[in-house]
DNA sequence: CACTGGAGCCAC
DNA sequence: AAACGTGGCTCCAGTG
């Protein structure tokens, strides 16, 4: 990966510098509050421990292993349930093991096991992020790593600890780690994200009429749409899950080179078959697929015909009708990567020339990772620039890809989101005129509490 | 004892 | 024709 031009060169040599004063401004931590969850936490998983240490299913173990009977091994785990149980293992790792993990855990009905589910959450919880931030907390202030220069599509990555994977989805987690990172006195957190950021920059790379157009008119949703069609609903139907499992497993996922025996099967395991995934009028999303006549997923074996009447079947529909929905899309991604092969290198839209081995995956996927968090690192560097100049109280204190995190002192939360989004959704485009082929928009959350009680802001 | 790869799980 | 991408961290198991 090598600039290629003087403003991709100074992308590079500024942005590091700007996170570099991201790094030594540093988060705040509530210290206490962490030191207090993690002794709460330590007592639940203690006395998980104990239940386990008394079920049947311990003895087996012990039986099995002896002395070197460890309870953090799942690799004995998985001997105990399906070698000395009789449990069926399901799935294979890569190298042929069985694989012991929340999704085959789940399918054994055994209390020790939904215990032993319970506590692997709690230590990924208490060892990676809560004693992971501890280590590294110097004062009150945690000053993590962003790095430029180690992901292969030009991104960032965090480290030590990771800022950016901080527990979200899972609202307990969430809760309890992101409750931990909180304003400095006076001072509001305001979270600052891209809509849709990867889509959009997605639309300005193929040029496609469809992809523009979705962005251009808001009453439109590409993943609603898709979801509809994907799951055999009204619009109307398409409740937010499956308009989250259309957009994941299949919009992002085909867009970034999958296919309809994947797609299918993930849809069909996770968003069928899992949790409770019901249309907005609360029929199970099975029920009403079976009502289509979609009673199977298919073989989902590549290859092999899918078959009439399979789930598998009409995805593959979808996905021809997905093609057709976004006809530059399909022509332009097949000579872009035909022109990879022809000339063993690419260019970004920022000014990055790549050369070197990349699968066909890799050319769909990093000329749009690394342009849409450019946009953001552009961004970020006019504002910590700009908050500098300005002898302003606030300071940017993180970055997770496509959102911008900003301990605002209170008299300036106006200035700063104003500028925010000035800079964010106009100038940007300013500064990269094919950004402007779609209108970029942020969203604004904000608290004075802390990371997890952000909540709209409403200026 | 240091190191590595596998497996798993967290984010975008 | 191939078959979603990028990261970081932890624990275990195996190696030398």
């Amino acid at each position: 990966m090598k600039p290629t031009t003087l403003d991709a060169y100074q992308l590079m040599h500024e942005g590091a510098l700007a996170l570099a004063d991201v790094e030594e401004a540093g988060i705040r931590i509530d210290v206490e509050r962490l030191d207090q969850t993690i002794a709460d936490i330590d007592v639940v998983i203690d006395g998980l421990y104990s239940q386990l240490q008394n079920d049947k299913v311990w003895y087996s173990w012990k039986e099995r292993w002896g002395e070197k009977s460890n309870l953090g091994s799942r690799y004995q785990l998985g001997k105990v349930l399906f070698e000395e149980l009789g449990y069926k293992a399901k799935k294979l790792t890569p190298t042929g093991r069985a694989q012991v993990n929340e999704e085959a855990l789940t399918q054994i009905n055994l209390s020790f096991v939904k215990n032993y589910l319970r506590i692997e959450k709690l230590k990924k919880l208490r060892t990676t992020y809560l004693l992971g931030i501890r280590r590294e907390v110097v004062g009150e202030y945690l000053h993590a790593f962003f790095n430029l220069h180690l992901a292969r599509t030009m991104r960032s990555s965090a480290s030590e600890p990771n800022l950016q994977n901080i527990p979200i989805r899972d609202t307990e987690a969430g809760r309890l780690i992101r409750s931990c990172i909180i304003p400095r006195d006076g001072h509001t957190l305001v979270e600052i994200d891209y809509s849709s950021l990867e889509y959009r920059v997605c639309a300005c790379f193929y040029q496609d009429e469809n992809m523009l157009a979705y962005v251009a008119d808001p009453t439109s949703d590409v993943h609603r749409d898709v979801a509809a069609e994907l799951f055999m609903l009204d619009q109307d139907d398409v409740s937010k899950d499956l308009r989250f499992y259309a957009k994941n497993q299949f919009v992002f996922a085909t867009l970034y080179g999958s296919y309809y025996v994947n797609t299918s099967k993930n849809l069909w395991n996770e968003a069928v078959l899992g949790a409770s995934v019901t249309t907005s009028g609360g029929v199970p999303i099975r029920k009403h697929l079976a009502s289509k006549g979609i009673k199977q997923l298919g073989m989902c074996k590549p290859g092999h015909t899918a078959l009439k009447g399979t789930f598998e079947r009409h995805v593959k529909q979808v996905e021809e009708r997905f093609k057709e929905r976004f006809p530059q899309w399909a022509e332009r991604k097949e000579i872009w990567w035909q022109r990879y092969l022809s000339s063993g290198s690419f260019q970004m839209m920022t000014g990055f020339s790549c050369s070197g081995v990349f699968t066909r995956n890799d050319l769909y996927n990093y000329p749009i990772q690394g342009p849409a968090f450019h946009l953001l690192l552009w961004s970020l560097i006019q504002m910590v620039k700009w908050l500098k100049d300005e002898g302003m109280k606030s300071v940017v204190v993180a970055e997770v890809h496509d959102s911008l995190l900003i301990d605002v002192e209170n008299s300036e939360l106006d200035d700063v989101i104003a500028k925010a989004k000035q800079v964010m959704t106009k100038d940007v485009q300013d500064h990269w005129r094919w950004a402007a082929r779609v209108p970029l928009e942020v969203e604004v959350e904000a608290s004075e509490k802390n990371w997890y009680e952000k909540k709209p802001w409403k200026g």
